[in-house]
DNA sequence: TTGATTCATCAACCAATTTTGATCTATGGT
DNA sequence: ACCATAGATCAAAATTGGTTGATGAATCAA
């Protein structure tokens, strides 16, 4: 199953969540998740300031979360699936840990 | 199927990621997925002053990271691990709406 | 009741992140 | 070549987060 591949190291996860970690992030996540955008769109759609945005693209690009391309003067960005796979992993790894036989009662 | 239970509201996804993104508490919750600990146990397990680790079990425990139980003099932190799951269905909706069948190429 | 132990809380300090506005680079149109 | 546009980068200011050491509250044993 897709959602246990790639076990993560606890540190990389830790990257992921921090990245996830702030409101302004999240709702490019979101945007995202409709698809590729260049970023002027994302200006307008979400109501950023131009160095606002490149600044968290650029956080959520070196996290892993984000990819780019050129096209002319315009850079799309998309969602990395993969990182969110990743962080899934992680989490269901975890949950695991957790749900071990409970030992007989004290 | 369990991951799939339990829709976040993205802000409080946000809090959960947040709650994970710092090494100190990551180490606590990785000794806490072994099972319920005091926390003069973790103090002593994962080298870390008595207020520090305190300062994390709150935040952890206010992200709904953690409960605790007190017994006698002794206050047991255990993992909710309804919270791990809760973020994983988060993040496999997310994954989901990548997913969609790609556009006619353009 | 006294003293020891466990843990929470507080204030002061230090460190990391975020925001802002300005400037810089690259691309493309004329 | 010139200008306009897209986006990255930078430094300073503002904000948020984490650490430390001290103090406080609750529990228990003697």
């Amino acid at each position: 199953m897709r959602v246990l591949d790639h076990p993560l190291q606890a540190d990389q996860a830790r990257i992921l969540c921090k990245a996830l970690a702030d409101p302004v992030r999240l709702t490019v996540i979101e945007a995202l998740a409709g698809g590729e955008r260049c970023v002027c769109d994302l200006t307008g759609e979400l109501g950023l300031s131009q160095s606002k945005l490149s600044f968290h693209l650029k956080l959520l690009k070196e996290a892993g979360l984000l990819e780019s391309r050129q096209q002319g003067r315009w850079i799309y960005y998309r969602l990395r699936v993969e990182a969110l796979h990743s962080l899934q992993a992680w989490l269901a790894a975890l949950a695991v840990r957790c749900e071990r036989p409970a030992s007989p009662c004290p």
